[in-house]
RNA sequence: GGAGAGGUGGCCGAGUGGUCGAAGGCACCAGAUUGCUAAUCUGGCGUACUGGGCAACCGGUACCGAGGGUUCGAAUCCCUCCCUCUCCGCCA
């Protein structure tokens, strides 16, 4: 959510940033006038109150008779009151309904683009193997090791869903272990185990409402929401809460599943594994002063980039412009590692900058000494990383020509061992 | 799910219709004082919106779990919901 007081005092300023993310400002001329009318209004109601609230002192005084005289014109004064009551809740909520809309600005340093077209490869790491074979796409490695079944996956649940068996489900647990341990033991993350559901206030915080309400699965009958990334209750561990300074920053990591509905991509990317309505992922949030942001969000990345450096797999870091930041980053990184046998880079983290975006939308402040005026916190969020893009790359990356494929040697110690994966006997699967 | 108790400021905890933003204590901050990190005393100490001033600041309003209601006036009375605790039931 934007400050109302930056739009109110810089309207032009606030429009030309929006433009710059693809948003018309006509919603910020709309949103001023009722802004305008809600002070207005308000400033009419105080008035009225105080002077309610000094007659009915008054009147207090009174003997039972001369109140009962008094009665009639502040019975008026009450409904009056109460009327102007129900016009301001209006006018609030209509300003709030625009506020919540609106998309996060753009940092300063950010490259002004119109598009996915105009976003920058800012550096690139370890160079795509040279195959001696055709390599295949990892559906076809993961059937043919039988490690992979999508046709049981549709049979329990549906379209985009697929089970991983023997040693893909090993290989999924390692990741997501050994992933775990580097932000736990190297990044100094704090590891947490968050509900996979949550209550709208906290999707709301995240930004993820109302914009995005029918991304997400619920319940259809209480407030829980079934979170799209382990963003949402990181973000929103401390929400409403006042930190003191000297917690900051605060890094999280969770390992969680996810879950989206991907009604906006019908039809996008419907073979093997690389978008499922049901996906694990270890996620990095950062609360951190405002003035450290930008530097935080250099060092999410290469939180981010580590993991892949480690798993040696070729991998690319780029630059979102500002057509292409999203609802609620304010500067945005995607890592995208390189797969051979679909022959795409596939973005297996996102890194975002999201400002004071979050924190004031979920109340998240801190307080630089005892006595200060508490600040909003700035919010960052990053993939490390998404885990079935992760396992495509290590598939495709490391296959034979024999169709098996080989182990990363940092998840060797993950899985007892094992070296190569070939194809699994019967029983197994 | 049933019964009971309860939700008040950073924390503990008073307050059952008016002068309560709310006693008292703890914590915290500032100052004073004592021949050493402790004690004592004095003062300060919520959040948000809003009016005024360049500003430290001054004023108004709102907020006592949330939302409705009664009333001239609600932390206080009534209703609904949420949450916490205890006991019972049920269950992975």
């Amino acid at each position: 959510m934007l400050d109302i007081k930056l739009i109110r005092e810089r309207p032009d300023w606030t429009k030309q940033e929006l433009t710059k993310v693809g948003f018309s400002g006509d919603a910020v001329d709309r949103l001023i006038e009722c802004d305008a009318q809600r002070r207005r209004l308000q400033h009419q109601l105080d008035e009225l109150r105080a002077q309610r609230a000094r007659q009915s002192r008054e009147l207090a005084q009174l003997s039972e008779q001369q109140r009962e005289s008094a009665r009639g014109d502040m019975r008026a004064l009450g409904a009056h009151v109460a009327q102007g009551e129900r016009e301001l809740a209006e006018l609030e909520r209509q300003a709030e309904a625009m506020l919540l809309e609106m998309p996060n600005l753009p940092r300063p340093h950010v490259p002004v683009g119109a598009g996915e077209g105009e976003n920058k490869i800012v550096r690139a790491e370890l160079e795509p193997r040279a195959f001696d074979f055709e390599p295949l796409a990892h559906w076809e490695l993961g059937q043919h090791l039988g490690i992979i079944d999508f046709d049981r996956g549709v049979k329990l649940a549906g379209t985009r869903f697929y089970v991983m068996m023997g040693a893909a489900a090993r290989m999924e647990r390692a990741l997501v272990a050994w992933m775990l341990d580097v932000k736990v033991r190297e990044q100094a993350y704090l590891e947490v185990w968050p509900p996979l559901m949550v209550n709208s206030a906290m999707v709301l915080g995240s930004g993820h409402l109302p914009k995005f309400r029918d991304t997400m699965y619920r319940d259809a009958e209480e407030d829980f929401w079934f979170i799209p990334t382990a963003e949402v209750p990181l973000t929103n561990l401390y929400a409403g809460e006042i930190l003191e300074a000297g917690r900051l920053p605060i890094y999280l990591t969770a390992y969680t599943p996810c879950f989206r509905r991907e009604k906006m991509s019908a039809g996008r990317d419907v073979r093997g594994i690389k978008r499922g309505h049901q996906f694990d992922k270890v996620e990095m949030v950062k609360l951190v002063t405002p003035e450290t942001s930008d530097r935080e969000l250099e060092t999410l990345v290469e939180n981010a980039c580590e993991i892949c450096r480690r798993l040696e797999i070729p991998f690319r870091v780029v630059q979102m412009c500002t057509g292409d930041l999203g609802f609620t980053a304010a500067a945005k990184y995607d890592v995208e590692m390189w797969a051979p046998g679909c022959g795409e880079w596939l973005e297996v983290s996102s890194c975002s900058n999201c400002a004071d975006f979050q924190a004031r939308r979920a109340r998240i402040r801190f307080r630089r000494a005892p006595g200060d005026k508490p600040e909003l916190v700035h919010t960052l969020n990053g993939s490390g990383l998404g885990l079935p893009r992760t396992l495509i790359a290590v598939l495709e990356n490391y296959q034979n020509e024999d169709a098996s494929v080989t182990v990363p040697k940092v998840l060797r110690p993950y899985m007892d061992g094992l070296e190569v994966i070939r194809p699994q006997a019967r029983r197994e699967i």
